[in-house]
RNA sequence: GGCGACGUAGCCAAGUGGUAAGGCAGAGGUCUGCAAAACCUUCAUCGUGGGUUCGAUUCCCACCGUCGCCUCCA
């Protein structure tokens, strides 16, 4: 299988070691509920998990949640309840919505708030190291200590700088030595949910969760790590800063980033408000139909999400459902060849819309009943079952498959 | 500034190392009292300039243009 890997800015061969692939994918903050945005990059990594399973390795696939933050303790704020409560709330929504959608569960799905020794261990070599200094119970990363800072994102610390003097970021807080240096640890206020530290006490900054949470899952390296394009910088600049300071290097082998999914002509996220939800789109179709939207785009090409394409999708899996049902056969030769054709987009490069095509024509030899014997008839279910299985996209139930889209 | 994607007829868009599917619109026609519908026909040298090749829209390089992302973020 190819994949392109960000770091090294090429579709290479994705290699396991030993058959036994550790994939970590940065997970959400669980303060509001799932939007297409997310549902498009786990879907990635959910058919990069099925077809390496089907290639008989070893898939662990790994995905943390970010338990503590700015994000979640202003929600529990406003709603006046504990931090705690709003996460678990979330979490549980979030992992309904996953799975109506057809992603496989996840091997594990460590919180940040249950690894905080941890992460105050790591944060004390780096300091002890001289990667980190303190800042009055607050600790920064110092990236002039790290040169190659940056370097997955291609940004070089003068455009770094420029720039997020440009965005009107905070590069001028006085307690960094440099405008960049990041947060790895903060004094946590009043009111807020506090760990012990020899700093403060106080709560992890952003980026060190997942430093700590993937190598305690994983070791090291990582064979695949991964989440949403919009967090090669900083985030996961970040991350192989503070590992492989301290030795934990190489901290990653590939390196997947997923494109951003837009809507009324933006990138969806929370701050613009305009967010479509998995939920509403699964009051009104069925989970394989959201899987066809998803994988009608390749992963690295962002889109804009639309009723148009909505409704397309839906027409697509009915189509499918109708040719599955029919008691059509395809040669087993036939079959075999739709099915490497198939297998062939998806290890190119993830090429989902490619995949897609071929099931269209399948479905399509089905749907026309063209039968020849000649090696013994497959049928339509088991066809295209397996292909659609692939991509997620096969209806769970068959009260599931029926109906128009709403 | 960096990274990425894309640039195929008026619009949407497929595709391949050997002289470009399809859909919509347009034009002409058949049919029709007129029109509509239907059907038929017609409509592009594939962003620009180089290179590789017997031959490139398809491979490589440069350039131009459009778009996306870049310390809340998947």
């Amino acid at each position: 299988m190819r994949l392109y890997d960000t770091a090294r800015r090429a579709v290479v061969p994705f290699q396991p070691r030993d058959n036994r692939v550790g994939m970590y994918v940065c997970g959400i903050t669980p303060y509001d509920a799932a939007h297409m945005g997310h549902a498009f990059a786990y879907h990635v990594f959910d058919v990069i998990a099925r077809r390496l399973i089907l290639l008989d390795v070893d898939v662990h696939h790994v995905r943390n949640i970010t338990d503590v933050d700015d994000d979640i303790l202003r929600v529990a704020r406003e709603r006046n309840a504990d931090y705690r409560t709003v996460g678990d709330a979330q979490v549980q929504r979030f992992d309904r919505d996953m799975a109506d959608i057809g992603l496989l569960p996840v091997d594990a799905a460590p919180r940040a708030t249950m690894h905080v020794a941890e992460m105050v261990r790591w944060i004390a070599r780096l300091h002890e190291e001289g990667y980190a200094y303190e800042q009055a119970g607050w600790v920064f990363f110092d990236t002039a200590k790290f040169p190659r800072y940056g370097r997955l994102s291609g940004l070089d610390v003068a455009t770094m700088t420029a720039l997020s003097r440009e965005r009107g970021a905070d590069p001028d807080d006085p307690r960094k030595h440099n405008p960049l240096d990041f947060v790895l640890w903060q004094q946590s206020a009043a009111g807020e949910p506090s760990w012990p530290s020899p700093w403060s006490d106080g709560r992890p900054g952003w980026h060190i969760e997942c430093s700590v949470l993937s190598t305690g899952e994983l070791g090291h390296p990582i064979d695949l790590h991964g989440g949403g394009d919009d967090l090669i910088y900083p985030h996961h600049d970040s991350e192989i800063a503070q590992a492989e300071a301290i030795g934990v290097a190489p901290y990653v082998t590939h390196w997947v980033h997923v494109a951003m999914v837009r809507h009324q002509g933006e990138k969806m996220s929370k701050s613009l408000r305009n967010l479509v939800f998995v939920r509403d789109v699964l009051e009104r179709v069925p989970g394989p139909t959201v899987r066809i939207l998803l994988a009608a785009h390749h992963y690295r090409e962002s889109w804009t999400y639309d009723e148009d394409e909505l409704r397309e999708a839906d027409e697509r899996r009915q189509r499918y459902h109708v040719a599955m049902q029919s008691d059509a056969t395809l040669d087993s030769d036939d079959a075999q060849d739709y099915e490497r054709q198939f297998l062939e987009r998806l290890d190119d490069d993830l090429d989902t819309p490619g995949a897609l095509r071929i099931i269209d024509l399948a479905a399509a030899a089905l749907t026309h009943g063209a039968v020849r014997s000649r090696g013994g008839p497959v049928k339509a279910e088991e066809v295209l079952g397996r292909l659609l299985d692939t991509i997620g996209a096969r209806a769970a139930r068959r009260s599931e498959s029926v109906g128009p889209a709403a």
